[in-house]
DNA sequence: TTGAAAGCGCTAACAT
DNA sequence: ATGTTAGCGCTTTCAA
């Protein structure tokens, strides 16, 4: 009737101690892997752990330790957007490759944005309770960061800007990330050049306006703002965008998400226009669980996992510099832009479709 | 320079005793809504709380009472999973509003399947850490729940059986929403109805199969194994059962899940055969982030909110009662098997589409 | 009604 | 290399 069975009382180090023949302090030197333990000491005590199953109280290790071994993803969106939306998967399973990595536990905080208690709750939850938090984008995220920080929770935003807050910051390059990609389609060689992104709310939605104008100057083509043209992200805004742009002509778009990408192949369709071959179209994401179009999007991919993994980094790690890590985006080339002067023209002995 | 500024070190309960001029103890009670502290000493105490914005410290509370304010939700399935089931979100929701309702702190866990580290990591957290655990179905969830169990931890079961492991399990009442389906197709009248679900993993899909059972035997139609087509759950089962089912032409179909009857529409359409004037369908779900399907799906309602709300009450309340609690369902009439002798032929005179 | 004191289970000096 | 001791910040008897 021994071993691992249903206890109810915890045990204690001291009692574990007792079992083993020696105190709890060499029991918690085990515990923690100290090595100052006599290997034939460390075994027997192994040993006795093993068989009762023990287990340290977390509570009490964080309230002497003030460390708890916990990252909390704090999702300030609401729960439609987040389910909804093909980027949290992916920077959840980099969160949890992460946390693997460095023996944390990842834990979400799904906050309801309307929720008036969440910065109460979370400054009080992460007082001791989470050793440190990656924060992504949302509208209330200020005050709460600020709290956090203040109560001296290591904080690591994601896809929003570090300010002089004093914040860890991961996120992609995507100034440089878009960049490159109008750069390929300069050299696709259709003109001009148009951009449909989002409204300037969105800190990529910025930086990916600022790498398409970097471009232009770079090629010697004057930004022009009437190719310019912002909605809200998503189809819908995509599809008014690109319509509003397809006044002006445009012989190549850059949109600056795919899911408006995807709006703006059914402008463009609408417009009685084909992909590539009136317009070529490079998209922004390339997330495993985003949008499939036909032809195939041409796009810069973003390592949204790789984000997740180097945030938890940052946050096990104790480096404190406080330069924001930017990871390359990578351009993946589809149908919809082919590379210049290779297949940029559909070869007709090709045939249709398979 | 006083107020809520950023202050590093935390205050504690004796340092805003102090400055209360009381000690830690009455503190802590007026903390606590001890009824045994004088009117004015309270609102003293209480203004220094403000004035300071002092947290007690949680990890600090855990230790001592055993309780940290935290429900979490174990979701055992992988990531794709999570995102991809419109289950979840509801689900989130519900337990969202009953964390509001009893003050707690909502936390997800999500852990990878493939994740050996899982029960280790989870028993070792939820020792003291978690009040109470949602588990979600999953194929590796047993060892956990009876190590969780084990330990004290409060458990509640969704989506899966309680068996007479003591555990609570709040869920809906999916036998009896499947033969209130059926009889409703039986009133539809077209015969026989045939049975589309999941394998017998899931026990969503054995209580649907015996609330079809039933129905039957109890209109006195024997049931005819020839009618029952299992598959996976998802569109590609659904088509794949239902396209084995019409072999027996069928009058009728209930699908257990509404994912699977995406895929029965799509067989049915295959076949030549119409929704509803050849076939009727019913469905099981009903979920807002459900598919969407053309003519409108009838189908069973599940409240999945309802149950996060509920199985949160649970986990709040003291009470010990094991009987699972079982959720009402509701039938939602659409186009794909009206309500018979109403509508249950279209109307020639309403014309087409729009 | 309030304060003093004990102790939750652990870690980390400090002794030895 | 190991044991002893002193807290971590809180709740909760027990006295007053």
């Amino acid at each position: 009737m021994q071993g691992s069975g249903n206890q109810r009382r915890s045990l204690t180090l001291e009692e574990i101690g007792q079992r083993a023949g020696v105190s709890r302090s060499t029991v918690s030197r085990v515990l923690n892997d100290h090595p100052d333990v006599r290997a034939e000491v460390r075994s027997r005590v192994n040993a006795v752990i093993a068989e009762t199953g023990y287990r340290p109280n977390p509570a009490a290790r964080a309230l002497v330790s003030n460390r708890s071994g916990l990252i909390g993803l704090v999702i300030l969106t609401d729960v439609d957007e987040l389910f909804g939306d093909p980027y949290f998967p992916e920077l959840v399973s980099g969160i949890q490759e992460g946390c693997a990595e460095h023996d944390l536990i990842f834990t979400i905080f799904p906050i309801r944005g309307d929720d008036g208690r969440s910065d109460t709750l979370v400054s009080q939850i992460t007082r001791g309770m989470v050793d440190g938090v990656i924060i992504t984008a949302g509208p209330h995220s200020d005050e709460l960061i600020v709290a956090l920080r203040d109560r001296g929770v290591r904080v690591v935003v994601v896809g929003q800007p570090a300010d002089e807050r004093g914040l860890l910051r991961v996120d992609v390059e995507n100034r440089v990330g878009s960049r490159g990609a109008v750069r390929h389609l300069i050299d696709h060689g259709a003109q001009p050049v148009g951009f449909v992104g989002t409204t300037p709310e969105y800190l990529y939605g910025v930086e990916r306006l600022a790498g398409y104008r970097e471009a232009l100057v770079e090629a010697g083509l004057g930004p022009d703002d009437r190719l310019v043209c912002l909605d809200l992200p998503g189809a819908a805004g995509g599809y008014r965008a690109t319509t509003r742009l397809l006044e002006e002509q445009p012989g190549a778009i850059f949109v600056a998400t795919d899911p408006m990408a995807v709006g703006a192949y059914r402008a463009i369709a609408d417009a009685g226009l084909r992909v590539p071959d009136d317009i070529a179209v490079v998209g922004f994401d390339g997330l495993p669980r985003g949008p499939q179009l036909d032809p195939a999007l041409t796009t810069v991919v973003q390592p949204v996992a790789a984000v997740g993994r180097t945030a938890v980094g940052l946050l096990a790690g104790d480096q404190d510099g406080v330069e924001p890590i930017l990871l390359p985006t990578e351009l993946r080339v589809g149908a919809s832009c082919p590379r210049a002067g290779i297949d940029s023209h559909a070869d007709p002995a090709a045939g249709g479709r398979p």
